[in-house]
DNA sequence: TATAACCAACCAAATGATAGGTATGTGTCC
DNA sequence: GGACACATACCTATCATTTGGTTGGTTATA
């Protein structure tokens, strides 16, 4: 792949983000992603070779990028809370990354969807990320030891996801994160031994 | 309207949310719907105007439903509570509805998705029931006084919805309806004068 | 007699994808 | 450096299919 090849791959899959965000999956059109590349439909599919290819790739791209900003490696249960409220802050001024994740899990559902196995993963590694921070906390006896680690995780993720997806319909309405600091907040004093 | 067309109407709303939470809004197809109610997808059209109609036709249809079944006049703080839990109990029974729900919801994230308006209201609904009645609660002397009712509000939809995404994506590894047994039981505990 | 309940035929627009072509580099051997 | 080979990076044109929606009619029912 040439230098230039490169270019382009970067500015489709950033084009191509958002027009997954905005219309979701089956909404966006190859075409339209085109036009906004300086392309020719033909010419996009040169660099990915079919619609579901390209969703891959952007999400797959998403993911990376997320993944290092989270930085996974953290030193304590306490800690990875907190990471996670300053995640929610972050993502609170950033709609357009928030509404592909909340777009695409939504079509995901959908056993046939392209998104599926790759949501389905991500869920997996993000309770697992989760939950082993906390049961990290217990070992350093920052958490009670009688807690649940995994039912927790599920429901700091989906307490992120289900404040996103308010917030994403009704911005001026709920302060998703305000409301998940709060939840941390009353999470923290209620996991100390 | 005659009794033979109150009939049909009633059979393409059934149909018409099944195709809808399989696909989505936009995967869905008025062609495949009329298909499976025997009917030419002109016949179906003579029955609702436009897809954007049957969209919400279907979806007032099933809140309509749902308020029913969720009953929500109820006496205290605490009941309240622990019907959410049975509604959910009661969704991990029906995927199919819940699907519904979910796709809808995540497609409508969307600005200029028909069923966007629809989904603010219901939040909205939604959550002035629920922060009515963790007031009523604090009235009742069940819960203290000082609780943020909206934030707790916020948060409990927010649970909901959350763990039914990651349970219709990965149904054997996540138990709902128990994860959220485990937080309402947690959160009474907490309110608790 | 009027209205509701259909249907066949049709429409324009958009969809993702393919075929087959032409430039434009890019690396390799002399 | 120059010549050749070859892959990359595109393009136009075309494809079959599907989309939601309309028109104009016929049949049944109230």
């Amino acid at each position: 792949m040439s230098r230039r090849g490169y270019a382009r791959r970067d500015r489709i899959l950033a084009v191509a983000l958002q027009e997954f965000a905005e219309n979701g999956y089956r909404g966006a059109s190859l075409a339209r992603i085109a036009e906004r590349v300086e392309l020719s439909q033909a010419g996009l599919l040169h660099h990915f070779k079919s619609k579901e290819l390209l969703l891959v790739a952007v999400l797959d791209y998403r993911d990376e990028v997320d993944t290092q900003r989270f930085d996974i490696e953290v030193a304590s249960g306490a800690e990875m809370l907190k990471r996670m409220v300053e995640v929610v802050e972050y993502n609170s001024r950033v709609p357009g990354l928030v509404q592909l994740f909340s777009v695409i899990s939504g079509e995901a559902v959908t056993g046939d969807h392209p998104g599926h196995e790759w949501a389905r993963e991500r869920y997996r590694r993000l309770r697992g990320w989760v939950g082993d921070a906390l049961r990290k906390g217990i070992a350093a006896g920052e958490f009670r030891a009688d807690i649940d680690t995994e039912a927790h995780a599920d429901r700091l993720i989906a307490m992120m996801d289900g404040l996103q997806t308010q917030w994403l319909i009704d911005p001026e309405r709920v302060d998703m994160a305000a409301v998940f600091r709060g939840y941390v907040d009353d999470l923290i004093a209620a996991l100390r031994p």
